[in-house]
DNA sequence: GCGCATCCATACGCTGGCGTATGGACAATA
DNA sequence: TATTGTCCATACGCCAGCGTATGGATGCGC
């Protein structure tokens, strides 16, 4: 889709470099006040340079947006499957990565690109992928812990909800907290 | 802060009756679209009526969106409140409960709701007294149930975020599926 | 040097949606 | 009937943000 690339396989960087950087200008926008605080000329003005350039980048602003979100699921994907040494011991894997859910405020933006996309079917629809990957990397958490498969998903499923309702509702909580909660939740999940 | 009755308490009626009417629009509006779908010309078309209606009621959209906001909370501390016969067995009733919430799309607005007001502190604030309100009733409900204050709290607040994040995933689920799912997340709440 | 491609600056037109000014339409009261 | 208050229609000014047109600036190949 982005075959920009003029002739041979050369050097795409200077291109997708900056690119890449009205995206995460973006995503940085939206993480903070929703989609309509990305409007172009204030990622412009964020950026140092001028509309001129994102008009060279991207044909409109539409486009930018569905390119944003792919954006989004990218980084989103890419933050779960990225594995950074976590423990051996099946729960405490799971309370790590939960943990590492709350920490990063990554997630942050969740309720606003939901929001967004929620009642578009195009835009949902990547969502959903991203739901799956997260959920899927949930469910194979419960299942190493030795729930058969169902229940796996079940429970993971629990967690994923919970976790994405977290977000939505503190905002103004400390970590501690949250952490706290997180934990007492997940012995909830390990244990019957 | 409404004062508007020009002599006597005798009918404020009129008044109100329209400028209910606005506030109402403007939540079917924002349930399907977000915040930026209530805009006062697209309101007024719906409402068959022209924007000097609306200025007329409102001093500007900024204060109607305040008003707007807590004409939500109102509207759903209400819905919580308005115990409309549950039954008596406490598990049966915390079933009933949250049947209820996943029928009404009533809280299909709640992400809007949120991305809305997540980082306005004046905002988050009426959002938050509404989910204290409807975290208390829930841990009521689980208290009822036999749990102690601690762990009634504990899976309030667990079903209150399942709650919550269910609402975000679906969008493209039947309501069957969620309340086959809503079921088995109450039993494992209410099991240990 | 020249030509060509990449990237951005400047300046402008255009539209959508906010707010205002003003004048009706209608009902109630006197 | 005249008056007063409530509610809405019409018409306009205004500006923020989108998109475009055009012309530098810079770097690379030859």
């Amino acid at each position: 889709m982005s075959t920009r690339g003029s002739k041979q396989a050369k050097a795409a960087m200077p291109d997708r470099q900056s690119r890449e950087s009205w995206l995460h200008t973006a995503l940085q926008a939206l993480a903070k006040g929703g989609i309509d605080q990305v409007r172009v000329e204030w990622l412009a003005r964020d950026l140092g340079v001028t509309k001129g350039s994102f008009y060279w980048h991207f044909k409109d602003r539409d486009q930018f947006l569905e390119a944003l979100l792919d954006y989004w699921a990218e980084q989103s994907t890419q933050t779960v499957i990225r594995n950074r040494s976590y423990p051996d011991d099946p729960p405490a894997r799971i309370r790590a990565v939960a943990e590492d859910i709350v920490r990063r405020d990554l997630a942050g933006m969740d309720p606003h690109i939901r929001s967004w996309t929620q009642y578009d079917p195009r835009r949902a629809k990547v969502v959903a992928s991203v739901d799956k990957l997260r959920f899927g990397f949930l469910r194979d958490l419960f299942v190493a812990a030795g729930y058969p498969t169902d229940e796996a998903a079940l429970r993971a499923q629990c967690l994923y909800r919970y976790a994405l309702g977290e977000q939505f509702i503190l905002a103004r909580e400390s970590k501690a907290q949250r952490l706290r909660r997180m934990h007492t939740q997940i012995d909830l999940l390990l244990g019957p």
